[in-house]
Formats: structure tokens, C-alpha cells, sequence
DNA sequence: GGTATATATTCCTATATACGTATATATGTA
DNA sequence: TACATATATACGTATATAGGAATATATACC
């Protein structure tokens, strides 16, 4: 019995991708705040802008980000604001999970 | 100047690579409702048990869920349900924009 | 101890990914 | 047209990942 759409979970999958890089979390945290060029996003984040450029491909082609271009520039800015809540509980999450560690890495010293 | 800590962003990006394939979401999917056996979730998903043990190390590697054994099962959970509601958060951030692709074909059909 | 059941790990292979460098494209302006 | 700026892409390489099959470990029961 297939309890599951294959199809779907294979997108989830691939916009999930899209969060696990580092400089992709950062890109996303830079656009909670709102749009954003290449340049600016590059710079803030000490890369390349060749670098810059290709993880924002990334983040388009799964539809993550939209780009809109003025002039020379292209900005770009979270397609769905839950893309970016889903960032910020993944952080909450993970700050959970270090101040469990926490504690119970002070609890095996103290025993 | 340095405006990220690279390690937390490191760390966000490993937790978020817990849920880039598509097995590991549909787990975190049956956790949400509850602690489940290996057993139990691989005939869920439908792969042999030694393809879900090995998703679910990856998961337990990254904090992501915690392991009880009784007897000789082991039972999984969430280890924070906040994994459980970003997956949500992203699953709802797909449906939205496939509906907005949705909507984009219809316009380029009517064209 | 011996056997059965449940779970975990190892090894191998095929595929995917990130990065740096170099090159290409697009827009604006003289 | 020529040139500058901003962004995008291609190529090569090194590393990471998923899956199947086989093997190992752990617990329960006799």
C-alpha cells in the first residue's frame, strides 16, 4: 500500500535542499529584511559575486527566491515569507537542541 | 567584516540536510504524530528496515530525533516539535507556490 | 548456550554538490 | 559602436550522499 506521494515529498526534498548551505541560510536571513542585488547580498556575505550569483540560481530554480531586475542590477526577495519563518524555527530548534546539550554535558560533569 | 558566525550557520545548514530527502520527511511526517518503531516506519514508507535505520542515524546524528529502545525495538521521536512544524511550514510554502505557478499557466494558456 | 527478531553498520557504486577561475551575457552611457 | 558595471554560466575537481546487499549487534525466550 503507497501511504505516501512520491512526487510531492520528492519537492519537499528539493526545496529543503535549498536550505542546507550555510551561505543559502544567510541569504535567506539577508532577505527576511527585504530585496536585495546580487552585489549587496555578496558583499554582506564576504563571497565572490560569482558565488553569490549561483546560490541564488539555486534558490530560483526551486522557487525560494524571486528575482526582479532595474537597470543593471537584479534584487531579489523571498517568494513565500513562510520560507523565511521556516528558517527562523529551524534556528529556534537548533537552539533548543544545544541548550539540551548543554545540559546534559553538565550533568555528566557534575556526576 | 565578519557580519555571520559561520559554525551556527554551519550547524543550521547540517540540521536543514536532515530534511532534504524525501524518506527523512515523510519519518518526520509520522513523528508528528507520535514516537514510532523502525519497523513500523519502514513498512510505512515502504523500504527495507536497514534503509530506514540508516535515515533515522543520520536523523538521530543531527539531533533531529531522539531513539527509546524497549526490548528489541527502538522507538523515534521528534526531539523538538518545532522540526515537525518548519517541515509543515515548508510543505505549505510548496502548495503555495505551486499554486501561484498554477495560476502563471493559466495565464500564459489564455494568452 | 542457541535461536529468533529487531535494529545497526559496513562496503561499494553511482550520483549530486560546492567552490574557484574563467568566460559570457545584459544593461547603461558616452 | 565601444566600454564599464552587474550578473550569470561553464568547466574541472574534490567531496558528500543515497541505496542495495551483506554482515554485525542487541534483546528476548527457550
Amino acid at each position: 500500500m503507497e501511504y505516501y506521494d512520491t512526487e510531492l515529498y520528492l519537492l519537499k526534498a528539493e526545496l529543503c535542499k535549498t536550505f542546507a548551505d550555510p551561505k543559502r541560510l544567510m541569504i535567506i536571513e539577508e532577505l527576511r529584511n527585504g530585496e536585495k542585488s546580487v552585489g549587496e547580498l555578496a558583499e554582506r556575505l564576504s563571497v565572490p559575486h560569482a558565488v553569490a550569483s549561483r546560490h541564488l540560481a539555486i534558490l530560483r530554480e526551486r522557487g525560494a527566491v524571486r528575482a526582479r531586475r532595474d537597470g543593471t542590477s537584479v534584487f531579489y526577495s523571498l517568494s513565500d515569507p513562510r520560507i523565511g519563518e521556516a528558517c527562523q524555527l529551524v534556528h529556534q530548534a537548533l537552539l533548543g537542541l544545544m541548550e539540551r546539550n548543554r545540559e546534559l554535558a553538565e550533568k555528566v560533569i557534575r556526576s
